[in-house]
DNA sequence: CCCTTCACG
DNA sequence: ACGTACGTGAAGGGA
């Protein structure tokens, strides 16, 4: 196969500005020991690290604008005027970017009189030569170089941060706004573009530019029917600024044959010169860059060390005299996530001034702790593997951190960046990733693990002083570490589940698919992978023609919510409806399971302590938290999850409790009063709502709606979903709302003064001083920024909630302990536990669990648990 | 590796 | 003028 070439085409001024911005509220931290100011360096080199790594390019040229005039400046002299006077800590940084380029081996290049955008256009025609024929991307900050979409040129647009791109391509230019690329220049010729300065025509607005492009096709077209438009302030507009709109058109119209001085072959990438770029990274204080540079270079430890930061340790062996201190901190590291079948390959104890490192299983034996830890649940399942109790600490620096911010990981090489001078190396550096994951050498291995430990040392302190300007000192450790304690012995002893049921499950599964299959094949006339979403695209609205309703950005969606749609003109489509429901179980949850199920008969799965945005739990490998319940089909999996011998299951849920969170924290005197005569919540809303006097005339339309309502508020949903989800106007469905908060008006408070302190302060908390931040909660995009609301209005609900049910397990295990009850707290759902309990106690641990879990907190309104058993799961539901 | 789909609260 | 509920994890397809 020919070996296609790939170019790369950066604009380099509108991307600089760019990252300019991006890092602009940490200015004051990217300082070059000059005293240069370098957060539009890091960015772009951010940027352009990221994007070589995804694009892999064999070409890449960075075009840069030469100057304040241009050839459309002679045409037009007002073209990119008034704009505001580029900042001075910007402009300083444009010529150490070049020179960065450079010396990353990548070609730049400008002209006078045009702009990049005209430099980049040229190129890539040339590149679209049919003896040459590249696959092209173009990367830029503007809309402007859209035009230049075709079957080979794609143009990303940086949207957020300096990761985050959106992908033109025709088809997306097509479904996004059902125009052709040259369409794109005459959008811009009727809207004009404020930030270019030229107008188009008065009053034509996007949406009118599209409407009429929609209509005639092109700017030569409206003008030629022109006369043909109603009457209207519009047509008007149109006849008196036509010459502006050619001009305009003219001026948004990239030249690709403008007179450039180089070719395809001055593009070639050569990759870094690293001497030099070593040394411009030393220059610019970028530590984190060079380190990485002389990791893909192949430097031996030493060097490594060198760049990075050297921390002295001590190798220890089995026969050595060991000493630890309760201020010490041990790490110990496995190869991958899965602590409960991953090997030890090392750990390392000490402190900021010396640290110890050892592979030997019987020296980790001998720490007596406790000890200061990272991942204490981790630490607690491994050590227990080889026979020792871990004991729990007052301090863990993975929890700490996770409270103090959910907005980046918790990782050390994080905490090193955030809260000491960021001269850890990631994991992924050390190890790897993928199939390349690997074992270090020793050398590199306890270099590692002693700068983790020294890192985790170092940054306590700092951490500690977070966690007291935030409150959340006793969320640490009176909720998160004692929780880990319960949930490492949670994980610990597992759940039974029963091979043979799934195996039997699975092979009904095997049969009704082989049936389901023949069947659609032949009402489709041909066999094709029902799985692929893009086949099946192809049968269903192409091959037989049926009407597509939303399309994804890959093409068009096949989710259930369409196939509803079809079934009932299509029968193909109840099977395959059919087919889906069946094959998830299948792959998911038979043949997803079965290889989970451990030595000892039971499924350990992980949860993710320090995950969620609002503090929650996540499970992992395998999700215990999304086994099936909802329909009888998939519900069936439960009947493999059973109890210990002469032992029953107990499930015991929280009713509505983030309406109950609710109700307490916007301290609404009708929802607290439904709550403490304990009515139907979602009738008692229908009466309030629709006005009915008597519970038993609310219909179970009405009760749906109102449960639609009760739910969507604590997500901030809009009038517009839920009219979608009830299927009503929109009007009506804002009516609804409007009621809601007329008859729940402290529930109305409540959303605007948390919108507010949101924007204020930047995070909203729960009723326990977890926080979530919300950088997005003043953004000038105002998608963005409603998400950013929703999740406001959210978090402290959801996550209260969490909070309510981590204290009641933490509780649960301490009371079962000091009743010496051998019941075993084994899953926890979000506002569910399940217990593994002896027959002879169950009746006195279901009265515990109740009443633990009822009087885990106080609330303005009661908590209500509900509870059943059963000899397997499906049952105890 | 990303996308889509679908399982749960 | 813009798209649409919050929070998760896993599997399969396809580049």
């Amino acid at each position: 196969m020919e070996n296609k070439h790939k170019l790369l085409l950066i604009d380099g001024s509108s991307v600089a500005f760019r990252a300019f911005f991006a890092l602009y509220n940490q200015i004051d931290r990217f300082k070059a020991p000059s005293g240069l100011h370098t957060n539009a360096i890091y960015g772009f080199h951010l940027m352009l690290t990221n994007l070589l790594e995804r694009i892999e390019p064999s070409h890449v040229l960075i075009a840069f604008d030469a100057g304040k005039t241009t050839f459309r400046t002679k045409m037009f002299s007002d073209y990119k005027g008034g704009r505001a006077k580029t900042p001075d800590e910007f402009r300083e940084q444009i010529p150490f970017i070049k020179e960065m380029i450079e010396k990353l081996g990548i070609a730049h290049y400008q002209l006078v009189d045009y702009e990049a955008d005209d430099i980049i256009g040229t190129l890539d025609k040339m590149a679209e030569a049919p003896d040459v024929s590249f696959d092209v991307t173009i990367v830029t900050g503007d809309k402007d170089m859209i035009q230049l979409v075709d079957s080979n040129t794609t143009v990303e647009i940086s949207k957020k941060g300096v990761a985050e791109f959106e992908a033109w391509t025709p088809e997306y230019l097509m479904e996004k706004m059902q125009l052709t690329p040259a369409q794109f220049i005459d959008l811009k010729a009727l809207m004009g573009d404020s930030s270019d300065n030229y107008p188009g025509v008065t009053k034509v607005g996007e949406k009118t530019a599209l409407n009429l492009l929609h209509e005639w096709g092109s700017l030569e077209n409206i003008y030629a029917n022109v006369e043909s438009l109603k009457k209207s302030k519009m047509k008007e507009n149109l006849i008196a600024d036509k010459e502006m709109a050619f001009l305009s058109q003219t001026l948004a119209t990239i030249d690709t044959v403008s007179p450039i001085e180089i070719g395809l072959d001055d593009t070639v990438y050569s990759g870094p010169k690293v001497d030099e770029l070593s040394k411009f990274y030393d220059e610019m204080g970028f530590s984190q860059f060079k380190t990485k540079l002389n990791v893909q270079n192949g430097d031996t430890s030493e060097e490594i060390q060198a760049a990075a930061e050297k921390i002295d340790f001590k190798v220890i062996n089995a026969s050595d005299e060991i000493s630890v201190d309760a201020n010490d901190f041990y790490y110990i590291e496995i190869l991958g996530d899965n602590y409960h079948k991953e090997e030890i390959i090392g750990f390392a104890w000490g402190n900021d001034k010396e640290v110890f490192v050892s592979k030997d299983l019987s020296v980790l034996a001998k720490l007596t702790l406790p000890v200061n830890t990272y991942d204490y649940k981790k630490n607690r399942v491994l050590l227990n593997r080889i026979g020792v109790t871990a004991t729990l600490p007052n301090y863990d620096g993975m929890l700490a951190k996770y409270l103090i911010s959910t907005t980046e990981d918790n990782k050390i090489s994080t905490i090193s960046r955030l809260f000491d001078n960021g001269s850890l190396r990631t994991d992924e550096e050390i190890f790897g990733k993928g199939s390349k994951l690997a074992i270090p050498s020793d050398e590199v291995l306890f270099a590692s693990l002693a700068h983790k430990v020294h890192t985790l040392a170092v940054s306590k302190d700092k951490m500690l002083d977070a966690l007291e300007e935030n409150e959340q000192i006793s969320l640490l450790t009176e909720m998160e570490l004692p929780l880990a304690e319960v949930l490492a012995k949670m994980e610990i002893q597992g759940i039974y589940a029963n091979k043979e049921t799934l195996e039997v499950i699975g092979q009904e599964n095997e049969e009704r698919l082989s049936v389901l299959t023949k069947e659609i094949y032949d009402l489709a006339g041909e066999e094709f992978n029902i799985n692929s979403t893009k086949q099946l695209g192809v049968i269903l609205f192409e091959k037989l023609n049926l009407p597509h309703g939303k399309k994804t950005k890959t093409g068009y969606s096949t989710a259930v919510d369409v196939l509803e749609g079809l079934a009932p003109i299509a029968p193909v489509v109840a099977k395959i409806l059919e087919y889906r429901q069946v094959s998830k179980v299948q792959s998911t949850y038979v043949k997803g399971l079965i290889p989970q199920i451990a030595e000892d008969g039971k499924i350990h799965t992980r949860y993710v302590q320090d995950l969620t945005q609002t503090g929650r739990l996540s499970s992992v490998d395998p999700n215990l938290q999304n086994i099936p319940v909802r329909l009888e089909e998939g519900r069936k999996i439960r009947k493999a999850f059973v109890p210990s011998e002469n032992s029953t299951l107990l499930s015991s849920d929280y009713s509505q409790v983030e309406l109950r969170v609710l109700a307490h924290v916007a301290q609404d005197p009708n929802l607290i009063a439904a709550f403490k005569e304990d009515a139907d919540i979602h009738t008692s809303t229908a009466m309030r709502v629709f006005n009915i006097a008597k519970a038993e005339d609310v219909t179970a339309n009405d009760r749906r709606s109102a449960k639609a309502v009760n739910f969507g508020i604590s997500y901030g949903e809009t009038e517009y979903g839920l009219a979608r989800r009830l299927g009503i106007p929109n009007k009506e469905a804002g009516t609804i709302i409007k009621t809601y908060f007329e008859r729940y008006p402290e529930v109305a408070t409540y959303i605007e003064k948390t919108k507010r302190d949101a924007k204020e302060k930047g995070f909203v908390s729960t009723m326990f001083n977890r926080r979530r931040k919300l950088p997005d909660i003043n953004s000038r995009n105002f998608n963005v920024r409603n998400g950013a609301e929703r999740q406001a209005i959210n978090a402290p609900i959801q996550g209260s909630a969490g909070d309510i049910l981590k204290i009641a397990m933490i509780n649960l295990d301490k009371a079962l302990t000091e009743m010496k009850l051998n019941a075993k707290l084994l899953l926890q759902v979000h506002d569910e536990i399940i217990l593994d309990v002896p027959n002879q106690e169950l009746d006195k641990v279901k009265a515990l669990v109740k009443t633990t879990m009822e009087n885990a907190v106080q609330l303005s309104v009661p908590l209500k648990v509900d509870e059943n058993t059963g000899t397997t799961w499906y049952e105890a539901k």
